[in-house]
RNA sequence: GCCGGCGUGGCGGAAUUGGCAGACGCGCCGGACUCAAAAUCCGGUGAUGGCGACAUCGUAUCGGUUCGACCCCGAUCGCCGGUACCA
């Protein structure tokens, strides 16, 4: 063992080392229970940032630890390869996607192994390569065979400047963010898929399967699903055929409506309207609403505008004759596009019928003599008794929600329905380096999928990147024309791309079977492997990545492709990391590089602060203070086992004194204490802390009377298995000084000894009426009772109590004694 | 606005079930080693008062429950995250 602890010497070979010995490689066969843990792969940008090596190094130790603990742990890494940065490349200097995306992989991937992470990489694989995108068409094709994916007209931002299609961020205060021209709409025919027939069940299936989730995660996926239950009612519309068609969810309120609302998009506005007075002015209302909806409608909180379309709605309830609106604050693809307005009830309503002098209808008695209900200042929401409200004045409320809607039911006015805020999926991109979608437009048999056996339909390379255009697949000769799958005649390749979240809604199921290239995964190693115990990843993709593989796991298992419905068992959300209370980021000049630290203070000294400076789910600050201080500690260590490695066996008789009993307890709790931290909570800072304790205790005993050598050799053992799954290179180096041949990542996981946690006498805390007044060494194991009598008994307590009248005594055993006195 | 979460020394954080607040680390102060420095090792470090043993205060603020509250309850303030005309 050298002297000083110098990284760079040893870190390089024992990664060459682990990769000659293929330890890592997983097997499907090999002994122990299986446990699939799982980091969220990366896009390959080109360099790692300290966000991906927090989440790395979270997942490495946990998979050390399980291997050392007996599981058949999988632990594979891969590439979220497609994206628009290799797009952005191609255009401005002519790089080849592929290419470009390759040379990055090849980097991040150096980058990986020189941190010592513990992928398989047998199984390594990028959403880009044929071999596996070829199996992201084939899902898709399944969803088109099942009815879940269709073609829809959806309006996209659209730059006249560039001409070409714009992402939402992309489009930065209305204007296109490469050229500042502002961004039009254009309609486009588009893929989606029909996530909302899987509402309910990725609704309910939250609460049901995902026990090992975090709550805010649930939270949020249940918000963004956002289900509400309510009654759709239909409203005669004078002189008009159809029925117009609302969504409430306020059935209560029926008696209050004073007038109707539509989305200004909504398909009766036309026929409404044509040809009468009104015409040119719902024109100008709608011109004028679709260059807001353009700006960012959603971060604006546009004042409530509308206009009267010159028609009167009957109430069927009651009667009673209503005019019709158009507004921007009603939308058209949530609920029917409609609404009934209730100003009395509904805030929204209220604002908008003070706007437009309409009446105001309370049908909810608070029975609060403070409200006066004729004169409103705002909507009452709140919980009352009905009142105006025909045969159900007098209800509360929330009762008359069910009876109204049970008589709307009866009297074939409408029904009780249920709305979801989730929507369908888009999933079409007008770009290049995504998954082709793998459909054929033919004049005879429409839109048919290519045939399975013919997969993967290759993204052409003969594209021109000029920027402009819909997508550049249409630039290729190559591409656009095919025979009908069906019939054989000319047919015309689908143009757009898939977004990558498809990708990533499944990437985990082929690490299961990564070199499979007749199946999308063997039967076998699905079933095997599936689900993934543990997930950790970035909390900022809690929503939509989390809720699309929830969606393609539970359609893959039901058409039996996949052995369960939900593909992660546990979630574990990492907290970013930032520096100066800020998110590193370049604009900011405070990003610190995971290589530059790697350099000067090498992989573990990196990994060891990273998992001690913060516990994973919080924020991490980066300090370089700190950073020394790991680095430090891992001298520490180094120093002390080489000591130990040095010294004498000890004297006869040594090694079963106070100082070997103490030593012993700080090693037995410390296997404890980092077995339940690791393998249980997940908190790693506070099992480092702990190791760090051991640490100082065994130098304590080192310099205390006379320490033995082989006892704190055997210690130093321990702690070198202990610490392995943190700083593995430093621990196996000094393991192999110890003279053991194998990696340490091959030796079963410390045991603890509860005999050497078992004491003979404990301290315990003296309080009088809950305050601390001093300390006494008790026997150990007392319980409450034995403690509280045992206690009172002691000289320190009688002088406590001088005088005083002792009204109880309570004992808490193993931690306190309180009196309480008059 | 609505829905979550958080608030503890100079700093990161600990306190696992209502039971000794501040583990561990950083920083700072002092000491040892050294011609000197670095490195290393040892000691101290919530605030106030006291030479001192010790006392009082202290987990955002105010109040409550309890023998006992960072932890439970109520109100208030602040910060962070999600979401936003969802009828």
């Amino acid at each position: 063992m050298n002297e000083r602890y110098e990284p760079k010497e040893i870190e390089g070979k024992w990664q060459e080392r682990w990769e000659r010995g293929q330890l890592f490689k997983t097997k499907n066969d090999a002994p122990g229970e299986k446990f699939y843990l799982l980091e969220m792969f990366p896009y390959p940008s080109g360099k790692l940032h300290m966000g991906h090596v927090r989440n790395y190094s979270i997942g490495d130790v946990q998979a050390r630890f399980l291997r050392m603990r007996g599981y058949n742990v999988l632990h594979p890494m891969g590439w979220d390869a497609f994206g628009l940065p290799a797009e952005n490349a191609a255009i401005k200097h002519g790089a080849r996607p592929d290419l470009w995306t390759h040379g990055n992989i090849d980097e991040m991937r150096a980058q990986l192994k020189t941190l010592g992470f513990s992928y398989d990489w047998d199984r390594e694989i990028a959403m880009c390569d044929p071999e596996v995108y070829r199996w992201t068409q084939w899902i898709f094709v399944q969803f088109f065979k099942a009815g879940l994916a269709y073609k829809k007209k959806n309006p996209v931002n659209w730059c006249p400047d560039c001409e070409t299609v714009l992402a939402n961020e992309q489009v930065v205060d209305g204007k296109c963010e490469r050229c500042g021209t502002e961004v039009g709409k254009r309609d486009l025919d588009q893929w989606y898929l029909a996530i909302t027939q899987y509402a309910q069940r990725l609704l309910d299936d939250i609460d049901e399967k995902l026990g090992g989730w975090p709550d805010n995660v649930k939270l949020m996926q249940k918000n963004w699903i956002g289900r509400s239950t309510g009654a759709e009612v239909d409203f005669e519309i004078e002189g008009f055929g159809e029925k117009l068609s609302i969504f409430t969810t306020r059935p209560d309120t029926l008696y209050g409506v004073t007038y109707m609302v539509l989305a200004p998009e909504h398909p009766f506005v036309g026929p409404l309207t044509e040809g009468t007075e009104y015409e040119g002015a719902v024109a100008a209302f709608k011109e004028k609403l679709q260059y807001y909806s353009d700006i960012d409608r959603a971060s604006l909180t546009l004042e409530k505008e509308g206009l009267y379309i010159g028609r009167t709605a009957v109430n069927p309830l009651n009667g009673a004759h209503v005019p019709v609106y158009i507004a921007n604050y009603v939308l058209m693809d949530y609920g029917t596009g409609a609404i009934m307005a209730v100003p009395a009830h509904d805030q929204r309503d209220f604002e908008f019928a003070q706007k437009y002098g309409l009446p105001v209808v309370p049908v909810v008695d608070p029975g609060r003599g403070d409200l006066d209900l004729d004169n409103l200042s705002e909507a009452f929401v709140a919980e009352g008794t009905m009142i105006h409200s025909a045969q159900f004045d007098g209800l509360n409320n929330k009762d008359a929600i069910r009876q109204i809607t049970d008589f709307v039911e009866e009297s074939g006015y409408g029904k009780a329905t249920v709305n979801f805020r989730l929507r369908d999926w888009l999933i079409s991109r007008q770009r290049y380096w995504g998954t082709p979608i793998p459909m054929l437009y033919c004049e005879k048999c429409g839109w048919v999928p290519e045939k399975e056996e013919n997969l993967p339909v290759l993204l052409p390379e003969d594209v021109q990147f000029t920027g402009k255009g819909s997508s550049p697949l249409t630039t290729s000769e190559t591409f656009l024309h095919a025979a009908c799958p069906v019939c054989g005649g000319p047919a015309e390749r689908e143009v757009d791309t898939m977004d990558t979240f498809l990708d990533s809604s499944w990437y985990f199921l082929r690490y299961t079977d990564a070199r499979n290239d007749e199946r999308i995964f063997s039967d076998e190693a699905v079933r095997k492997w599936m689900p993934v115990d543990q997930y950790i990843g970035g909390v900022e993709h809690a929503i939509l990545h989390l809720l699309y593989a929830r969606f393609f796991t539970k359609f893959l298992c039901d058409i039996g492709f996949s052995p369960v419905d939900e593909p992660f068992t546990n979630l574990l959300t990492q907290g970013m990391v930032i520096k100066d209370g800020k998110k590193m980021s370049k604009s900011l000049g405070n990003v610190v590089s995971p290589e530059e630290i790697i350099e000067k203070y090498g992989a573990d000294t990196a990994r060891l602060f990273i998992l001690f400076a913060s516990p994973p789910e919080k924020e991490l600050e980066w300090s370089d203070t700190g950073v020394e201080g790991s680095y430090r500690f891992l001298g520490r260590v180094w120093r002390l086992v080489r000591a130990a490695l040095e010294m004498e066996g000890g004297a006869a008789g040594a090694g079963s004194g106070d100082a070997e009993k103490e030593l012993l307890y700080a090693l037995n709790a410390t296997i404890k204490k980092v077995t339940s931290d690791v393998g249980g909570r997940m908190q790693f800072n506070t099992a480092i802390s702990s190791i760090m304790e051991l640490v100082n205790a065994a130098y304590r005993y080192r310099d205390g009377g006379d320490p033995d050598g082989a006892l704190l050799r055997g210690v130093c053992e321990k702690l070198i298995l202990l610490l392995s799954p943190f700083a593995p290179h430093i621990c196996e180096e000094m393991w192999e000084a110890y003279g053991h041949e194998g990696s340490v990542l091959r030796e079963a996981w410390p045991e603890y000894d509860e005999d050497a946690l078992a004491l003979d006498m404990e301290e315990v805390a003296l309080q009088v009426n809950g305050k601390v007044r001093g300390k006494a060494v008790v026997p150990a194991g007392l319980d409450a009772a034995a403690l509280a009598a045992h206690a009172q008994g002691l000289p320190e307590v009688q002088a406590l109590l001088e005088g005083k009248t002792v009204v109880k005594v309570i004992g808490v055993p193993g931690r306190l004694v309180n009196i309480v006195i008059q």
